[in-house]
DNA sequence: ACTCCTTTTCTACATCTGTAGAAGCGGCAT
DNA sequence: ATGCCGCTTCTACAGATGTAGAAAAGGAGT
C-alpha cells in the first residue's frame, strides 16, 4: 500500500518539476493528486513543512534508488558500477547512461532536486534534510582515491559539481542544438564522453603543465 | 541617470536571489526599490512581462560586462584572457577568478540567472532572452579550438556545462566544508585548478585509453 | 448500542497577488 | 489660462493562498 504521504509529496515534486517552486500550494497539490481539498493542508500545515517533506521524499527515492542498485536496463550498465578503480572508462560509460536516465525517466526529480537545491539556498534547514549528493559525493572520492588521484577528496567535489552541471545544462536544453536527444544511445555515448575526460583530468597527477596556485597578494 | 527600469529590474533581481521566484511579485519589487507601491505594476503590467523584463536584464548586465573587459581588480587577471590558445593555465586562473567574483560581488545575479534558468524550462520564450550564455559558450569553443580541440563546439558545451556546475555548486553551499571561502585566493586556485584540469581533459585528443562511444543495440 | 479515538473531509477567513482602471501631476504648445 | 499628453501614483477587486478549526466518517474496544 502506497502510503498518503508518498502521494501527496510525490504529486509535490511532479509540480514543481513542472510549474516550479511557485506552483507548489497546497490546494495544487490536491488537484494534482486528486484527493480531496484540504487533505494536503491537513497533513502539512505549513508551507514550509510541505516542502521540507517534499525533499525528504526525494532523499527517500535516491537512497531506494541507491540501495537496489538502480538502472536494471537491458541497454545501459548497472549502476553504481563496481569501483575497480583503474576501468575509468567503464566508469564513465555507467555515469553517461544514469545521467541519460535522469534526462528521461528520472526528469521530474532532477528539476524538482535543482529547484530545492536552489532554494536552500535561502532556507538552510532543507540543506541538511537534501544532504547534497553526500552518497555521490562519498561514492566520487573513493572513486578518485581509488583510481589514484591526487587529492581525491577534491577531486570528488569537483567531479559531482562537474557531472552536476551537465545534467542540469541538458535538463534547462541549454545545448539543444549540439547536444544529442536524450535517451538515445547518442545521447549517452556524449554524456559518457564528458565524464571520461573529467574522470580521466581529474585522476591525473599534476604535472609541470598543471596550474600552480596564484602568488597570495596582501589587500589593503 | 538610472531609468526606473533598471531600478525595477535590478531590485527584482536581488528579489529573486533572496527568497527565490516566488517572492517575486509587484509589490515586493516596489517595496524593495523605495517606491511607490504601484510603480512595478504600472511598468510591467503582467507578472510574465515583469519576468521577462528581469532576465532582459540579466542578459544586459552580462553584456555590459563583457564589452567593458570586466575585473578591473588588483588581485586578479583580467576577462576575458587574451585567447592565446596554448596558455590554458592562464585561462584557467583567469577563469577561477572570474567564477570566484561571481560567488561574491556577483552572487545576487548568479542566483537569479540559475533561477530563470529553471523557470525558462516552463516557459521557453525565457530561454530565447536569456541566450543561455550564449557568448561564454562562443568563447569556449573558440578558446578549445585555439588549442587544437578534436570537436571544440562539443568540448566547449561540456566545458560551460562543467564549470555552471562548479559556480552552481559553490553558490548553494554545497561543498561548504570542504571549498574554501570565496573572496579568498584560496578559493580563486582551488576554482583555478578544477577548471585547469577541465581544460586539460579536454584539449587532450582522445587516445586509446579513452572512451569509446558504445555499440548501438537494437531495442524493441 | 455507545464511547473514545484517529483519520479524513469540509469550511472559514485574513492576507497576498495579479491586473486594470481612475486620479493626480508636471510640462508644453497654443 | 486652457487644454492636451505622458508619466506617476493610488485604489479597486476578483481570485488565489496559507492556515486553522469544525464537522464528518470510520473503527476498536466495551
Amino acid at each position: 500500500m502506497v502510503t498518503r504521504y508518498a502521494v501527496i509529496t510525490d504529486a509535490a515534486i511532479a509540480l514543481v518539476a513542472e510549474q516550479g517552486m511557485r506552483g507548489l500550494t497546497h490546494r495544487a497539490v490536491d488537484a494534482r493528486a486528486a484527493l480531496p481539498t484540504g487533505t494536503t493542508s491537513a497533513y502539512y500545515r505549513t508551507r514550509k513543512a510541505l516542502i521540507e517533506a517534499l525533499v525528504q521524499r526525494l532523499a527517500d527515492l535516491d537512497a531506494a534508488d541507491l540501495a537496489a542498485g538502480s538502472l536494471p536496463s537491458d541497454d545501459v550498465p548497472a549502476y553504481p558500477p563496481k569501483l575497480t578503480g583503474a576501468d575509468l572508462d567503464g566508469i564513465a560509460a555507467a555515469t553517461g547512461a544514469l545521467l541519460d536516465r535522469w534526462l528521461t525517466e528520472g526528469r521530474d526529480r532532477a528539476l524538482a532536486r535543482y529547484a530545492c537545491v536552489l532554494e536552500a539556498t535561502h532556507h538552510p534547514e532543507l540543506r541538511d534534510i537534501l544532504g547534497h549528493g553526500a552518497a555521490s559525493r562519498v561514492q566520487a572520492r573513493a572513486m578518485l582515491a581509488a583510481a589514484g588521484a591526487a587529492d581525491p577528496d577534491r577531486a570528488g567535489d569537483h567531479f559531482v559539481a562537474c557531472v552536476d552541471g551537465l545534467l542540469f545544462d541538458r535538463l534547462a536544453g541549454a545545448g539543444a542544438l549540439t547536444a544529442p536527444p536524450p535517451g538515445t544511445p547518442e545521447s549517452r555515448a556524449d554524456l559518457a564522453a564528458a565524464v571520461g575526460a573529467l574522470l580521466h583530468a581529474l585522476t591525473t597527477r599534476p604535472s609541470r603543465n598543471q596550474h600552480k596556485p596564484e602568488r597570495r597578494v596582501t589587500r589593503g
